[in-house]
DNA sequence: GCCCAGGGGGCTC
DNA sequence: GAGCCCCATGGG
């Protein structure tokens, strides 16, 4: 596989292999944006029963979250892990979209990506992947989010480094891809699935054998 | 029991 | 700016 087009052929693998993987599951762009605080180093399941207990409290909003106490709403968060840290950071992430956008998404939605980006990365508990996360699937921005399923994948390949600034893994995918939202959404998706998936099962390889892309020549032979 | 999840903050050097 | 440690539940 060369590198001119290496990455569309990668997504293209791994559509074929996954099919659409219809990211970010929820209702609201405000859920988007506290599934990314929640997710942080959790599995995703127990990001589900968090979200769940905070709509049963009826909390699933900027409002509802700046009125809970940060005790009642870590209570609350309790089955994602991190739940003090998590609650101070769902407490920022609120404060920040009633004083800077009123709580209208809308809005906040209409500003320039790159102002946005810098202006999240100051709020507590927002790097620079859940700013992407945020950018890209609750105000459909074309940014590309990285991962360590990303790192960890296309190092395998031999397309990207071992490790380095999050930019560098950005630009690898921006700068070969068209700037398209939709399928930003869907490569990075399916890159968690195939680390998911695979990553664990067969951490040598790290899914790329079963994509008949391994540089090691393996074929998809993995079960 | 051990390992790691769809990271980020804070501290040290 | 790189290298640590901390945060914490739940599934494999």
């Amino acid at each position: 596989m060369k590198r001119p087009g290496a990455l569309r052929e990668v997504y293209d693998r791994l559509l074929a292999r996954f099919g659409p993987q219809r990211w970010w599951p929820a209702e609201t762009r405000f859920e988007v944006m506290v599934g990314a605080v929640l997710t942080q180093a959790t599995a995703w399941g127990n990001v589900e029963k968090a979200i769940a207990r905070l709509k049963s409290a009826g909390a699933l909003s900027p409002e509802g979250i700046r009125r809970l106490p940060v005790d009642e709403l870590a209570h609350l968060v309790y089955p994602s892990g991190y739940y003090n840290a998590k609650a101070r950071k769902l407490k920022a992430l609120a404060a920040y979209v009633g004083e800077a956008y009123g709580d209208d998404i809308d809005v906040m939605g209409r500003s320039d990506t790159l102002a946005l980006r810098e202006e999240m990365l100051g709020i507590h508990g927002i790097g620079e992947e859940t700013a992407d996360d945020i950018l890209l699937y609750a105000l459909g921005k074309p940014v590309f989010v990285i991962d360590a399923y990303t790192k960890r994948i296309f190092h395998r390949l031999g397309l990207a480094p071992e490790r380095g600034p999050y930019f560098e893994y950005s630009a690898l995918f921006t700068d070969n891809l068209p700037h398209d939202a939709e399928m930003f959404g869907e490569y990075h998706a399916l890159i968690v699935r195939l680390g998911v998936e695979y990553c664990k099962k067969t951490p040598a390889c790290a899914g790329c054998c079963l994509l008949d892309i391994c540089p090691a020549g393996r074929s998809q032979a993995v079960d």
